[in-house]
DNA sequence: CAGTGGTCTAGACCACACC
DNA sequence: GTGTGGTCTAGACCACTGG
């Protein structure tokens, strides 16, 4: 095939673009069909469909067997629960500047429960505290308990200072991209010294997600337990 | 095409089914090429990809480009937050039994932002309170708003007692089906009311899921809060 | 009925992982 | 290089919706 009328890259992800740019100005409004779609931007019909089951999965086209297709109401749909970025990426995206303090880094052994959840052969391992915070404000606490094999020494774990958030880190200085992470939610009380860094009273209700990283090969890489204030910022979650 | 040796329904479910079964047998087991696939199946590899592809996005299977399909080393991944399911289908699936008990329905004023939220043009609707049990414990309380419009009287919704959860009453009985609802989730001290029904002291915390529920056409059908303990009922989440 | 999205085919070439 | 999954095409027929 040549590369048509729109050039590099796939495809469909040409398309997805060109189609976002006519979706930001017109909420509710009908799309041309698949077929003549095609036609005007010179690709196959299964490439269109390709493109829109994109924009369906991110929410922004609705699709109707018999009927047509339709730009969403809502327009753009705000990055739910499930969607795995970092925390600060999730603040940004939130609308809110982000930045991150790397309050401590040590060698510990790790809780038992967190090295079960590893599947770690030793309770060695390292933790990280950071904090957090939106246009200043504090608003989340993490502790990162990464397992001994994964990282090898404190001086390694430096890197992490480098480094936005502890995705890239591994990404980019360990070469061990995360891949996917399943949490638990919960809600608890503030222990004392989470309740101080994010500036509430001990014993205030935080939403906490925990639970594991992992990484292409679906081996553990990390435990995370991170400390929300939802007062300050909120999950947003669609259900389908 | 033939309906190919599959038969009829849709073929690339059928390829879906005829792959789960050999899933079953083998955590880790590398899968057939997409090509030899189609051969033997008989059908074509746009086909087998499709069915890839559910299987995929259930979990049930990993993919690596250049590499081969293999099978999850977890198997049957669990329905995470992101499902739209009834309450007690979710508590059904966690492992426990279900019950729910309608504690109260009335016709009311809805809460201006609940109002806001339904863009219902008149304050007035319909409210329900349910309490949801797991092996007997109550773990969830729910207080459901529906506008006037989307139920006219009280006598109407009278006919939510005859089914377990409010999706079956609005997808069998009004034959309004929802299609997503658009959440938040926080965590909050409980009111004392709901404490009361949730068996815990005053301002323990909970966590909290309130939101939309949307139908067909994107049109409000209700707005639910629903307060959980998380000692006993845990949220999954799978972020990807 | 006409028009839409949904499914399916047969075949081609590309990008990537591994030997 | 060889084999894998990823992308793309051109064309066909099916299933659903709405006038």
């Amino acid at each position: 095939m040549s590369p048509g009328p729109l050039g590099r890259q796939k495809l469909h992800e040409l398309v997805v673009d060109a189609l976002t740019a006519r979706l930001r100005a017109a909420a509710g409004a009908r799309l041309p069909s698949e077929t003549q779609l095609a036609q005007e931007l010179g690709v196959s019909r299964a490439t269109v469909r390709e493109a829109l089951r994109i924009l369906e999965a991110q929410g922004m086209v609705r699709r109707r067997h018999g009927v047509g297709s339709f730009v969403s109401p809502r327009g753009f749909v705000e990055a739910g629960i499930e969607r795995l970025e970092s925390f600060s990426e999730t603040i940004a995206r939130a609308g809110y500047r982000p930045s991150a303090e790397l309050l401590s880094l040590s060698e510990t052994s790790v809780p038992e429960e967190v090295a079960a959840a590893l599947q770690a052969p030793s309770p060695l391992g390292f933790e990280a505290q950071t904090l957090y915070r939106a246009d200043g404000a504090p608003i989340l606490f993490s502790v990162v308990y990464v397992p001994l094999g994964i990282v090898r020494s404190l001086q390694e774990l430096e890197g992490r200072r480098h480094w936005t958030s502890m995705r890239e880190f591994f990404n980019q200085e360990l070469r061990r991209p995360v891949r996917y992470a399943r949490l638990a939610v919960l809600a608890v009380a503030a222990p004392e010294g989470v309740a101080g860094h994010l500036a509430l009273e001990p014993g205030a209700p935080v939403l906490v997600m925990e639970g594991v990283s992992y990484g292409d090969d679906d081996d553990p890489l990390m435990f995370t337990r991170a400390y929300f204030r939802t007062d300050k910022y909120r999950f947003t979650l669609v259900r389908r």
